[in-house]
DNA sequence: TCAATCCCGACGAATTCACTCGGGATTGAG
DNA sequence: CTCAATCCCGAGTGAATTCGTCGGGATTGA
């Protein structure tokens, strides 16, 4: 997640931190992770004090690895799965939408291949503290 | 339909010709074709003999158009719809991923908005009679 | 030893997708 | 005029996917 770039070089982050910052349930972001970990992205400390990390610096993490572990590989109709052993459907042959579905395919990658999770972790500089409305400000 | 591309200038095509086509339930035929119906794509004939046409030429419709017709606003999360007036989610503050969002929305309209209609209708002269692997051959 | 933490598999509810069903309204052909 | 072909329409169903829960086990620092 997006979270963990935020706190990449600063330790292990737990779940439960994650989960109380994301607002997401613990027991679920679990599930999550454990693709990250398959697909290398992240590292696991266990035992007390442990955590996640990313297995790398965020802006040498494509969107499109963080995606493709999350969800399997990118694909708009199954017919058209970046997957090289996916079924064709019985229609193949005659099928020419296919053709349309591989462009859109291609330029869903392109754009998830042009992003990383640098470019997602907010520059503090220029990201408000989300004010609440005027709740508590000091003025 | 690409179907009714192929048909294009021919006169009004039955569901139940597209249906055998394409081997699709004529029943869900009806449905899909009300959206292109009140989306102003195809036009209809009603009683004996009628059918459905486009309603213009296949170069002139893109395929974002049929897609939107079909499936509704182009959205690869509810956070990026096109719909001006979808709602916000409760995140969205602090979401930065919504820029990636939107990004992929961007390319895959960019990618419909290339292709039309005609694109999709195959060109007879490059496309196989699908020779069902050497059942008939002549040799 | 103990508590924090990761690890894992199974379960469940809500939503969506692809499709069915049954009947009504229109209209060309005979 | 009558009838059959065709469009029109709303409700319903079954499977799959998505998001999330639950309960318990394995590791490890303090």
């Amino acid at each position: 997640m997006v979270q963990l770039g935020r706190h990449y070089g600063a330790g292990p982050a737990s779940l439960a931190e994650i989960a109380a910052e994301e607002d997401l349930p613990r027991a679920y972001l679990e599930q999550l992770v454990i693709n990250l970990r398959e697909a290398g992205l992240v590292t696991s400390t266990r035992g007390a004090r442990g955590g996640y990390e990313l297995a790398h610096a965020p802006d040498s993490i494509t969107m499109a690895e963080v995606l493709r572990a999350l969800e399997g590989p990118v694909a708009p109709m199954l017919c058209a799965s970046e997957d090289p052993g996916h079924v064709g459907c019985d229609r193949s042959a005659r099928c020419t939408v296919n053709l349309l579905w591989v462009r859109v395919r291609d330029a869903v990658t392109g754009a998830l291949d042009s992003m990383t999770l640098a470019d997602l972790v907010p520059p503090r500089s220029t990201l408000q503290p989300i004010p609440l409305q005027g709740a508590v400000t000091s003025s």
